[in-house]
DNA sequence: ATTGTTTACCGTAAAATTACGATAAACGGA
DNA sequence: TCCGTTTATCGTAATTTTACGGTAAACAAT
């Protein structure tokens, strides 16, 4: 270690958290930090229920391409899908986003 | 539209962000959600003002990578440096987390 | 002036992400 | 049963990210 010239400030936030809890929230900001997968959550909030069509005809990229970001917002716990004939219902995983907020809240 | 069987719940969140608010919330989320820079953050919680030398020796990565992910952070609004000889001091940027942090709070 | 230290940047390789079209599975309706 | 709808998955291409070694710039110290 070097360089302790400044007075030492008490830091702005805690972060104080490690392991599983981490990964866990690393995976989550990481999913949520790309536009297209943000626009997809928030579009949500507005539509809760809709399904992948919905979703597809909103944003401007393939169905395909939306079905793999839907995938990576539901393994990071974002989202839940609940499958209703050929169709699938997509919307907020509030006990996820509840986590997220209150640990979001603990560590900074 | 198509699908509304379910009584719509009243959301657990609102997102209602947009613009350039957006982009900048999600670049801070982006780059806060990797393992890696996660963990500089952290260290800078507790080791304010340390140089880059200090933060490669904590992490088993190359300085190269290092000094890539110090950049991704400031570019992001995580952290500043300050020239001081050949080092250079990093710290968080309190101003932007606490703009994150206020962001975060209105929208979740 | 020379040497050593520190770090950002360059070039590049490897890995991961993002995107698309095609397709198959699953289901509902005719 | 056959057809249309919907969507996840596959294969693949393009782009971005991550990682590294090497190097040059900037500075301190001798």
């Amino acid at each position: 270690m070097a360089s302790n010239k400044a007075a030492i400030p008490p830091a702005c936030c805690t972060l104080n958290i490690s392991g599983n809890k981490q990964d866990r929230l690393v995976s989550m900001l990481k999913a949520l930090g790309n536009p297209i997968r943000f626009e997809i959550i928030k579009f949500l909030v507005t539509h809760p229920g809709c399904i992948t069509g919905d979703i597809v005809e909103y944003l401007p990229i393939a169905q395909a391409t939306v079905s793999q970001h839907l995938k990576v917002l539901k393994d990071a716990g974002w989202i839940s899908g609940i499958i209703e004939g050929t169709a699938t219902c997509y919307q907020l995983d509030e006990k996820n986003i509840e986590w997220f907020r209150s640990v979001v809240g603990e560590i900074f």
